[in-house]
DNA sequence: AATGAATGAGGTTTCATTCAT
DNA sequence: AATGAATGAAACCTCATTCAT
């Protein structure tokens, strides 16, 4: 007997309340009985779709991250070269980001939740994203590597350290109140990749575009 | 009447205990009592220090930062050029995160307290940090540019980015389980960024060894 | 959706044991703990029905207060003339402060407590009697000089002044630990009164017989 | 060796400043180190003067006490016959309620503690103040009656009542918000008890002044 | 399936009192 | 004599979770 649409759809339901009222209040003094509320359900009917508060955290940062993954799916499909599959991507996470600033201080705590709960299932999902984003960015590296755009380099630890990276902008964003424009400062550091792994030939044709970037700043 | 010498260094005592209990366990599931069973004192004496345990928490994240600081400050009072004042910031980054390794989780759930709590000395203390970081890399970064080495750029922009990138790399290290080395990856990145800002002078001096470095990854 | 019958009773069940615990123990003293074994419950149980302690204090107050006003209320009501109808209030009232013995410290540090706090519920609830108790009184002496027994006077005053000394005389009864018959108290005291209010025909037909209680007094 | 005068001196010292700050805050809600500072002491110098809190309180509460007596006993004292002596116990009454309003709570906080504690010496001193003013009263009132002013009547029972009838118009008095002056309500239960108590003799001459008080109400 | 009444472990903070200096 | 640092018992209230209906 297949779980009814109704089941699924209720249980997307209470993950999108316990989005809003997460973000909002944090995940320890988030209690339950709001979750509900917002919800428009009883307490007791939150225990029949998640078995735990922690569970109903991980399924919230599932939703969110499964969607922010999707995003980038359709549109690097959508592009047609790597450099603007890599547009699509930069494009994808300023926008995920820019989405998800009030909801910041939770992807914290659930980093930091991942980080003590001995349940694996946490770090596993927030590394499922990393690894597609690393994977992603690898293969999309190598491509311009061989299309000749930038020089030879180690892929892989390349785009291991731009998904970090990524998260780090968006980090400072963050702690210094979305004083800066974050799309302005992910091109600006992207122009400054782009500097250093430029191929001479490629540097001819596209260095001072990158350059006055960097100049001008954001 | 001066705070004594024993009240000072009990404060700071505690601290130490609470760095260690909060960092073991978390912010929000340790409790007083372990604190000051670790301390070797009573309970209410960790009330006759701080206030409450939102006071002590952040007493024990000023105390790391204050430390990095420190270490930061006479590290590059001892550099002589700032290409190695540069690396001593680095070198200073990478031992203050491998020693805080442990305490990754908790920095988070700082940082995620900081966005949430109405007291805005949290948030004032962690940007106290990156503020300084960022002046000390702008400084730097201008004084790069007009020895020639690097070209002409923003230079408050591109250490405001710093900034938020080397936490970035640190969080990418923890998330991952320290599966890559952390120096290795500094160096990595630094490479990257010299290459992009090289001036092409510099670049002929310099731009091998980067791009070496680039190709053997971390 | 109306209140079920079984939560109002069981509130009303809380009430009565913290009722009983509170004068036993005292205000102070009473752990909510300990109210919640008298009433077999669970100590969560009773913030189910009550907010704060302070709360579940009030409602003890205010659930004796209702009872003696309603006591009083048919007593009054079943008496037909104003004489008896003064003798009805009287013997309530020491029925009442009889009954009340074992918790007369309660009522004071109700009282106490009234005058102390912010919130304004609970001198709200004290004189909500008072009030009750000094219209009652002022209608039946208004009655009284009219039906020629009592001499012309100010009747409200009257009234206010007897409420308080009906619990001037309970607080003597109880701080001299019930060393007198307290219903004797009160007809010695009715005497008194009645001795001065009389009009001169009255006092040709009652005089004496309450001039011998004064001398017999209690 | 006797105890220094000092001594002496600042224990009253501390009673005065425990007696502001108990009135203002409430038994419970004081803390001792709020008496020490009030005092210009440390929190443990207190404890070399009174063992515990409840001693405070007690002596607090004893040293007003003992104050009303003394001021009733010269006045009384300073009078020359029955009449202005009865005057002389009202005044004191009056204004020894008048200037304790603001202590009220505490009073009914002490008596309720009174009741409470198993220490027999607090019930002890309440009554001595009773027990004083019952036998002067009842003193008075044979004065009275042996002069032919009152009618024959069990003095120590009248004498008991009225202690009791006192305390109770300045719990109305209290608990009424001070809405109503205190000292006309005295001179009103005062007449009436008059014109009670009155031989027929005494009431030609007297008795339409009182009367007239009566009508006039307070 | 949905509910909400019941629960009790849990945790921060307070404060009277002690006692070494 | 005076102090204040140290203590730990105490108690309110919260809230995730259960389970009978």
């Amino acid at each position: 007997m297949p779980i009814s649409v109704d089941k699924v759809a209720k249980r997307q339901d209470i993950i999108r309340c316990a989005a809003d009222v997460f973000s909002r209040t944090g995940y320890h003094a988030t209690k339950i009985q709001e979750i509900a509320n917002a919800a428009g359900i009883g307490k007791g009917t939150v225990y029949e779709y998640f078995r735990t508060k922690e569970e109903l955290f991980l399924a919230v940062y599932d939703a969110w991250m499964s969607a922010y993954e999707a995003v980038i799916e359709s549109r690097v499909a959508a592009a047609t070269d790597p450099i603007s599959k890599v547009d699509a991507i930069r494009d994808s996470a300023v926008e995920f980001y820019q989405s998800r600033a009030e909801q910041a201080p939770l992807l914290l705590e659930f980093w930091a939740h991942a980080l003590r709960t001995s349940n694996p299932a946490f770090l596993a999902r927030v590394n499922r994203t990393r690894h597609f984003l690393r994977d992603l960015g690898a293969d999309l590296a190598r491509q311009l590597v061989e299309a000749g755009w930038f020089a030879d380099m180690d892929a892989a630890a390349f785009a291991q350290l731009e998904t970090g990276i990524s998260d780090g902008i968006f980090l400072a964003w963050v702690l210094e109140q979305r004083s800066f424009p974050l799309d302005k400062a992910y091109t600006f550091r992207q122009s400054m990749i782009g500097l250093g792994l430029l191929t001479p030939e490629a540097r001819l044709a596209l260095g001072d575009r990158l350059a006055g970037k960097l100049k001008r700043g954001f």
